[in-house]
DNA sequence: TCCTGCACCAATCATCTATTGGTCCGCATA
DNA sequence: TATGCGGACCAATAGATGATTGGTGCAGGA
């Protein structure tokens, strides 16, 4: 399987390893921990960011299977890893399934659906976020809303906007509203939505977006489902009243 | 998923075909038409609405595949039915791409989490649906409602109570809300889930189920969009309980 | 106590085969 | 001529099979 098959890469790897590191050592375990982790860290690997296999791995350094399991069990939970059963080891981030779902609708996604989208989602994920979020979640809700409200440049303000409303989603601790809001998220940084959105971005607004984090954040901070939800709604319908009135003027 | 192959329930559509149509005709382009067209409209059809194959089809009516070719051609121009190479021919409207993102959520999903998901999202599709439905669309959420009331079986009935709700999320507009919804509704067909959702339909709850469908449709034709978001709310609040009884009772 | 070697399971991938819709052509019949 | 039947072929898909890979447990040795 190295010669013709799809694994032709990993001999490249193989040589640079066995050249560079020595595979024997007092203590296997740490040995195998730093030879993967400095694989990593200098790049050698193929282009999917695959490592070997746990058996090539092992083979390799001279170590068992069992070894190298410990060395990418450390590795994982550094988030350096990740693995999938039955398809392999890889380096970096496990890739998000959102992407794919929303470059199918991402082209021709009209600003106001997705506003519009984002008033049904958005205030029931803000209910269900006043229900579970313990004080330190809100610390870190003020924390967001604090940067969002900093006059550096309309640019920054926005993604941190973006962070406090997917902060908020997130700790509403529903699996499928997140990944919901995931879709929803992404499809809202669409290329034209953001040039639209730029233009709807001024002092006066500024201010009052930053009042109206303020509502939700003390809602939820209250424990007041209901009353997050409102403050949601009316946040984002000023967003929406303000985008449509920037598209009118884009208009003329 | 009826039988032992996964061809055995056409088997039981083709008995029910020659039994009720004549296959024999004078203009058999013109009769072929009619017949697929009542086949799919008294619904007698496998559940994942797959038609016979073409070549099936012209066996069966004793036309040639040409034949049945035009007459699929015509349906799908309409809309009744959508074709795809290699896979087959189906009734109904074409699936959104979300099924894959589903799978990845799917296996984890507790059935309490995608209730609470669709607490959050369907009463926001009803609203919509409320604002946008045209008569026509009214008339054909009643014929599924009346579909799903009949007290068939469990399977059956279930199946149009899905088909019910889809097409409220699909009169509602608003394509991302309807992938988040396809999302939600491919999560809600897990295997475990479905088994344990098959527990908690017993007679009574099918005519409580009916009443409140109704409810729904009467709200969303007086064009009542709040009415019908609290309609909805208390459907999927009454399929709450009705399925943590039933979890309850499957522990003990 | 730590490591190795081994066996087995479950998920995934690669591959092949059968099926299915899409298309074209020749022929028969009215 | 027009319509429809029969057949052949292509491209895309589904289903099934075998190999690969990570996940797990167990026995034995240094």
């Amino acid at each position: 399987m190295i010669g013709a098959g799809p694994m032709t890469e990993c001999y490249v790897f193989r040589v640079g390893l066995t050249v560079n590191y020595a595979p024997e050592s007092t203590d296997n375990a740490a040995a195998a921990l730093a030879t993967i982790r400095q694989m990593i860290e200098t790049g050698k690997l193929p282009a999917n960011g695959r490592l070997p296999t746990e058996r090539e791995l092992a083979a390799e350094l001279g170590c068992g299977r069992r070894t190298v399991r410990r060395a990418l069990d450390t590795l994982e939970t550094e988030g350096l890893i990740w693995r999938k059963q039955g398809s392999g080891t890889f380096a970096g981030q496990p890739p998000d399934p959102a992407g794919a779902l929303a470059a199918e609708i991402a082209p021709d996604a009209d600003p106001l659906v997705v506003m519009e989208a984002r008033l049904c989602i958005e205030p029931a994920l803000a209910d269900l976020c006043a229900k579970r979020a313990t004080g330190e979640d809100v610390e870190k809700l003020r924390k967001l809303a604090r940067r969002a409200s900093q006059p550096l440049d309309a640019d920054t303000a926005e993604l941190w906007d973006g962070a406090l409303h997917r902060a908020i989603a997130r700790i509403a601790g529903n699996r499928v509203m997140l990944t919901a809001f995931a879709l929803l998220d992404e499809v809202r940084m669409g290329a034209e939505w953001q040039e639209k959105r730029h233009r709807a971005r001024t002092a006066e607004t500024m201010t009052l977006y930053d009042r109206q984090h303020r509502d939700i954040i003390d809602a939820i901070e209250r424990r007041d489902g209901q009353a997050a939800a409102a403050a949601m709604r009316a946040h984002l319908e000023a967003l929406s009243e303000n985008l449509k009135a920037s598209m009118e003027r884009s208009e003329t």
